[in-house]
DNA sequence: GGGCCGATTAGG
DNA sequence: CTAATCGGCCCG
């Protein structure tokens, strides 16, 4: 990514995780060969948060304190699933730090090595990307990711979003605690997200 | 070292 | 509905 771009994109990740979150639905997002647009994604906050990776684990804590924002966070979830964060440094005047939890994407560029690589039979292109796991495998990121800037990092791509955009707001999937917070964002009427809202 | 949990998925 | 499968955490 060009340098002007890659400092844009960084920049996007110095506001609150809920603001990152609900403005990343509509951005196109690539690696390698592959892109496709954020339909889906989700805010973790650093502090206050029991469903974040911070509450209970220290690496996280020391992962949000030694890394830049945009920082790629992926890590390996029931023992077999990759899944893509982004970090957020919005701490100070009334922000927060956090993660942007990316879920599902409509893809774009490369859906038959997308197709590839969830295994060959996946038939609707908007059954490629449509849950957090599926998307990393589809994209090819895994576990050599975490700890990677995509955004001065070869191959990533970060981009804004084509006229208005319309969200539909929910509360997060998975997690046992922290239920009550609506920082579930999809892109309205996609049928591309992992569950609808 | 052992035990437990989990931001999921595919398959029955 | 469940099995699959393992890093990070805690305890000792």
């Amino acid at each position: 990514m060009s340098p002007d771009r890659a400092r844009l994109a960084r920049s996007f990740f110095t506001r609150d995780p809920v603001t990152c979150a609900r403005d990343l639905i509509g951005c196109t997002l690539g690696f390698g060969e592959t892109s496709g647009i954020v339909v889906e994604t989700e805010a973790y906050a650093a502090e206050d948060d029991p469903a974040c990776h911070t509450w209970v684990r220290p690496s996280a804590r020391e992962f949000v304190a030694r890394h830049p924002a945009g920082t790629a966070y992926v890590y390996l979830n029931y023992g077999m699933h990759w899944l893509f964060n982004l970090l957020v440094k919005g701490s100070g005047p009334g922000g927060r730090d956090g993660f942007v939890l990316v879920r599902a994407l409509e893809p774009a560029g490369g859906i038959p090595l997308m197709n590839a690589r969830r295994g060959g039979g996946v038939t609707k292109p908007s059954a490629l990307c449509n849950g957090p796991a599926k998307l990393t495998k589809a994209l090819g990121i895994d576990g050599r990711h975490h700890g990677a800037d995509p955004f001065s990092d070869e191959g990533w791509v970060l981009g804004g979003p084509e006229g208005t955009v319309a969200t539909t707001t929910s509360v997060r999937i998975g997690i046992s605690r922290g239920r009550e917070f609506p920082w579930r964002f999809l892109l309205k009427d996609s049928p591309c997200v992992s569950v609808k809202a």
